[in-house]
DNA sequence: CAGGCGTGGGC
DNA sequence: TGCCCAAGCCT
């Protein structure tokens, strides 16, 4: 285990992607965004959104003075939308209580409206280059592989990993950030969920994982989502329907797309205490 | 803490 | 074809 250091960052350094939010010229904002898209949507998903996002508000003050439709509308298809509003309800925080700039301390960002612990850590990570430990689903199974020997992570975080996380994190700041990214970009494209590429792996040596012959999964299995069917197909259904339109749809056109009256209503209520849709009028519903 | 919350692509 | 998954957060 000693020493995956070296390796890891060799490997970065070689194969990492060049993706807009860690070119060096990406503001902590930037950073910001992409860490909202991405809790949940894979990279390529979130690569076109992102750049619109940034060329339309550059700045947290851009956005903040756009009404919350605004930002669920641009948030287009990346699914989650309540991800849009809150980040739309952190770029006003930003504006209102840090003078329209990202905050830089853990605390103050993980104060934030849809920002966690692995978020608040990946920004004070990614954009202003401080020493935290950076877990997130990559890095939980790369060291559930490497270090644990199991094919899979604990189903949530657990102390042990945090401990880990902790012990591998290089002192020096800059250091310990690249490690961060490293170690998330080894999770992503080689130590992947599925069919990971071990031939190809950087630690490879030194997998327990690995030299135990890629044991399977033990242990209750992974409760997929259910979908067709659920209040979320039917919210979704509701919320493509109020994007694809300028202006406030009425009643008629949502009852055609969801045919079950109860779960419709159900859902509709549901958005509106959300803040995902208003109603405008008797009758009609729009973004807000 | 388990469950709810969108969406689309890959195998 | 279904099924699984993708840089989580909130209650």
């Amino acid at each position: 285990m000693s020493d995956l250091h070296a390796p890891v960052l060799g490997w970065y350094d070689d194969n990492a992607r060049d993706l807009a939010w860690r070119s060096p010229s990406a503001s902590a904002w930037s950073v910001m965004v992409s860490e909202f898209m991405l809790q949940q949507t894979p990279v390529a998903r979130v690569l076109p959104v992102h750049e619109r996002w940034l060329e339309r508000w550059p700045t947290p003050a851009d956005l903040a003075v756009e009404p919350a439709g605004e930002a669920v509308r641009a948030w287009g298809r990346l699914g989650y939308p309540r991800r849009a509003l809150r980040l739309h309800a952190a770029a006003r925080a930003i504006v209102d209580d840090h003078g329209g700039e990202v905050p830089r301390t853990y605390a103050e960002l993980l104060a934030l409206p849809g920002i966690g612990d692995y978020t608040a850590s990946a920004i004070a990570s990614f954009a202003f280059g401080q020493r935290h430990v950076v877990l997130d689903t990559n890095v939980r199974r790369v060291f559930a592989r490497a270090v644990g020997g199991t094919e899979l992570p604990p189903p949530s975080v657990t102390r042990a990993e945090r401990e880990l996380g902790a012990e591998l994190l290089p002192d020096a700041p800059a250091l310990a950030a690249t490690w961060a990214v490293a170690v998330m970009e080894l999770g992503a494209l080689v130590c992947t969920a599925r069919d990971p590429r071990c031939d190809s792996c950087p630690i490879a040596d030194r997998c327990a994982w690995l030299a135990a012959g890629r044991p399977a999964h033990d242990g209750p299995p992974r409760r997929g989502q259910a979908w067709d069917g659920t209040d979320r197909q039917c919210r979704g259904r509701i919320m493509a329907l109020l994007r694809d339109h300028d202006g406030p749809v009425h009643s008629s056109r949502i009852d055609a797309a969801w045919p079950d009256a109860t779960q419709r209503e159900r859902c509709l209520a549901s958005l509106v205490a959300d803040g995902l849709i208003t109603p405008a009028g008797p009758s009609a519903y729009a973004l807000p």
